[in-house]
RNA sequence: GGACGCUUAGCUCAGUUGGUAGAGCAUCUCGUUUACACCGAGAGGGUCAGAGGUUCGAGUCCUCUAGCGUCCACCA
């Protein structure tokens, strides 16, 4: 027997020789599975994109935990004999890295990106993901994820951005890409705008202002948007106005003198709130837009891309506007236009997700993707849409779900789908940001060119705006597999079977894909949608680095080991609930690995000299407990099918530790001594490799690395890898 | 304001189509026998948040209530 086994289990000396040895025998990579005949070259294909990590840092417990889901069920599938692809990649994650990068900069140097200018701060940002990159494909591997590295992807490399460019050019010849001037959420800081998903609401206590505007007192928490506000509105049911007539005009004092006011009466307005009349900015909020833009209204700019008041604002004009509020409100007093303040007001701020700069809306020129504009599907593969049949991406987007060619696990995530689809308004896609995917289009002596390349002839400038992230995230199922070129990738992986992620960015990501994918395909982009919850800390928390909470996933490895870390994340987490972690729970299951560890040593010790090749006859009690253990088997084997990964390792480690080791080795120890008959002792040493046998394959998808150390121990097996071995069924 | 989720042993959670309440950790007692003290044998501990209903039977289905949490929404 080898000497590593009277020692207690070392992850430490064991994963990273096994990771090494996976790569080097090419089973990560479906060709050479077949290649090496260990999988028939028609088998039924299997596969999963990696949800691309962001190249902004390193990953956490969220990634270990879609990576352990993921490696399960791809493991599970190549033993099961399937033409098995988990394809690896990484995200630019355009707004997060650059204001990343940013943030550096300013720490270290004191500078901005337009200090640097557009190329050398490129190639800032481009050396911090690679810096990125980098750690991660570091951790991916050191979770043990048998991920096929020759088909990496990255969003932002060459093969991606052709598939952008192409999506892109077909949504803008089918109109459904247009560009707008349209009111957008600008932020100030990043000086970019970024999409309605991107936007973090925080709650703030301010002050707010009743105004005295002619007749009416109008409520405000944002004087400094005011000064050019000249239609007051009020609902058309609203008794206490009716002597107002829609359109008709006041003359009234307002902050820098007198002006005329027009009434407008609309639905929009609450009755309830306030006196039930404001005065609207179309140029700075989108409800005042809207109404606007229904009664046909001037809209005017007050505040510029960066915060500074225009000429409008009269002497006020060129301050800064959290500057400037309390000198407005100063004016307002005295000239005794301000009725009364509320100081315990809970305003709702606006925020930028990534890099929390205070949302200004403005109106600019923006490209969208228009959600409800009808156009015809090509080559449809969808069930119950023809091809040439007009359908809007809203259609789509609903259709593939009610249909349920799409099933989303668990399944009360589709009510919150079909709510936001509902709800769905046209997607802004460009940024103001440097990096990310160029728009490709150009522009000359007023004409505009949008095509997949830039035109030949010279004197062509291309936009300089930059596409949403999740424009090319939105591909990802596709641009992997090699899309818009043919290739025989996307005919065998595509659709891929099950894209596993957190419920997070169901919206941000899986409907886009789902988008993008029935648009441009006129395919579904993956059969299964399983959510997973966020993982918090022992005691229910967000992990922050402020509250300096975070488990780190290669700290977990370091101490207890990958498979430990595995299952700890596996165990107790049900689909699209939050899973709390503690580091008790990580070390609880390092001691399962040890255990493991230990019953390979006694079934070993009383199995080396055992002949398999003349398979003793089993007796009638052992024959029994084999019987037993294939029951097992059949109801893991549902389990994992049905994705009940946290029942399937539950029995396993219940069967491993209290069945197999507590009573069939306790019980086999009496028939092992030397007086015992020589059939009976054969039978039961039989009974116990064939059932350790079974065990560790059962165990691989969950906790890799053992099992493989185990496997390259055993004096019976074939000269092959656990990784590729059947699974026993 | 709308939607969704959670509430089961001290702690963390299972409980798959309704059929006598479960696991791990923690606690207590005992134990070194062909692996394992990162161990074994055993014990205590729950009116399944509350109220009502359907049913022969409900932790599980329905209704309502409470607490906690998450997401969505244009209340100036």
């Amino acid at each position: 027997m080898d000497e590593k086994l009277l020692k207690p289990y070392n992850p430490k000396e064991a994963e990273d020789k096994i990771y090494k040895l996976w790569e080097e025998s090419g089973f990560f990579n479906p060709d050479a599975c077949v290649e090496k005949g260990v999988t028939d070259k028609n088998a039924e294909p299997y596969s999963i994109v990696l949800p691309p990590p962001n190249v902004t840092g390193t990953l956490h417990m969220g990634h270990a935990a879609m990576l352990a889901i993921e490696d399960i069920l791809i493991r599970y599938n190549r033993m099961k004999g399937k033409k098995t692809l988990w394809i690896p990649g990484t995200d630019h994650a355009a707004i997060a890295t650059e204001s990343k990068v940013e943030e550096i900069l300013y720490k270290k140097e004191k500078k901005t990106r337009h200090d640097l200018g557009r190329d050398a701060f490129l190639k800032r940002v481009e050396a911090f993901a690679q810096e990125s990159h980098d750690t991660i494909v570091h951790q991916l591997k050191k979770m043990g994820s048998s991920l096929d590295w020759t088909r990496e992807a990255f969003t932002l490399d060459e093969k991606r951005a052709l598939a952008v460019r192409t999506a892109f050019k077909n949504m803008y010849d089918d109109g459904l890409i247009y560009q707008g001037e349209r009111i957008v959420n600008w932020d100030p800081k990043m000086q970019s705008n970024v999409s309605d998903d991107e936007i973090e609401w925080v709650e703030q206590k301010t002050n707010f202002y009743y105004l005295k505007y002619g007749p009416f007192t109008i409520g405000t928490a944002r004087p400094e948007t005011k000064f050019g506000d000249k239609y007051v509105v009020m609902h058309p049911k609203d008794s206490r106005y009716k002597q107002y007539k829609h359109g008709d005009k006041i003359k009234l004092e307002w902050i820098n003198g007198p002006i005329t006011a027009t009434v407008v009466k609309d639905e929009a307005v609450n009755m309830e709130f306030g006196t039930g009349v404001m005065t609207i900015t179309p140029w700075h909020d989108a409800t005042d837009f809207e109404i606007a833009e229904r009664h046909n209204l001037d809209k005017e700019q007050i505040i510029n891309e960066r915060g500074i008041l225009l000429p409008i604002a009269g002497k006020f004009a060129g301050e800064h506007i959290k500057k400037a509020r309390e000198k407005i409100v100063e004016k307002l007093k005295q000239k005794g236009l301000l009725e009364k303040v509320d100081e315990n007001y809970v305003n709702r701020i606006a925020t930028n997700y990534r890099g929390g700069g205070v949302i200004e809306p403005q109106i600019r020129k923006q490209w969208f993707i228009g959600v409800n504009k009808k156009f015809k599907l090509r080559n449809s593969k969808l069930k119950g849409i023809k091809s040439g049949q007009e359908v809007t991406l809203k259609e789509l987007m609903l259709h593939v779900v009610t249909t349920k060619q799409i099933n989303i696990i668990p399944d009360n995530f589709e009510k919150t789908y079909f709510h936001w689809i509902n709800n769905l308004r046209d997607w802004c896609i460009s940024r103001q940001i440097w990096y990310g995917h160029k728009i490709p289009v150009w522009y000359k002596d007023g004409k505009i060119h949008v095509d997949v390349d830039a035109p030949k002839e010279p004197g062509w400038n291309q936009d300089p705006d930059t596409l949403d992230t999740w424009f090319s995230s939105g591909l990802w199922t596709f641009s992997t597999l090699g899309w818009p070129k043919e290739n025989p990738d996307l005919k065998t992986y595509h659709p891929t079977s099950v894209l596993e992620t957190g419920y997070d960015i169901l919206f941000f990501w899986i409907a886009r894909m789902i988008l993008m994918s029935t648009y441009n395909l006129g395919d579904i982009p993956f059969k299964t949608v399983y959510l997973h919850g966020l993982v918090r800390d022992g005691q229910g928390r967000k992990m922050s680095k402020s509250l300096g909470n975070i488990i780190n996933p290669l700290d977990m490895i370091e101490k207890y080991g990958a498979d430990a870390t595995r299952l700890s994340l596996i165990m107790g987490n049900t689909p699209g609930q939050d899973l709390k972690l503690s580091e008790d729970k990580v070390r609880g299951q390092k001691h399962f690995a040890n255990k493991l560890w230990n019953v390979t040593r006694f079934v070993l010790e009383n199995t080396e000299d055992l002949n398999m090749e003349n398979k003793p006859q089993l007796m009638e009690e052992d024959e029994e407990k084999i019987k037993e253990c294939k029951r097992i088997v059949y109801e893991i084997t549902e389990d994992i099918e049905r994705y009940r990964l946290y029942l399937a390792i539950e029995k396993l480690y219940h069967y491993t530790w209290h069945t197999f080791a507590d009573i069939i080795i306790e019980e086999s120890k009496p028939h092992l001594k030397e007086e015992s008959p020589q059939e009976k002792k054969d039978s039961t040493r039989c009974m116990l490799l064939s059932i350790l046998t079974t065990v560790l394959k059962l165990l691989h998808p969950f906790m890799p690395f053992v099992t493989e150390e185990i496997w390259s121990l055993m004096p019976h097996k074939k000269k092959t890898l656990l990784i590729v071995e059947k699974w026993p069924i």
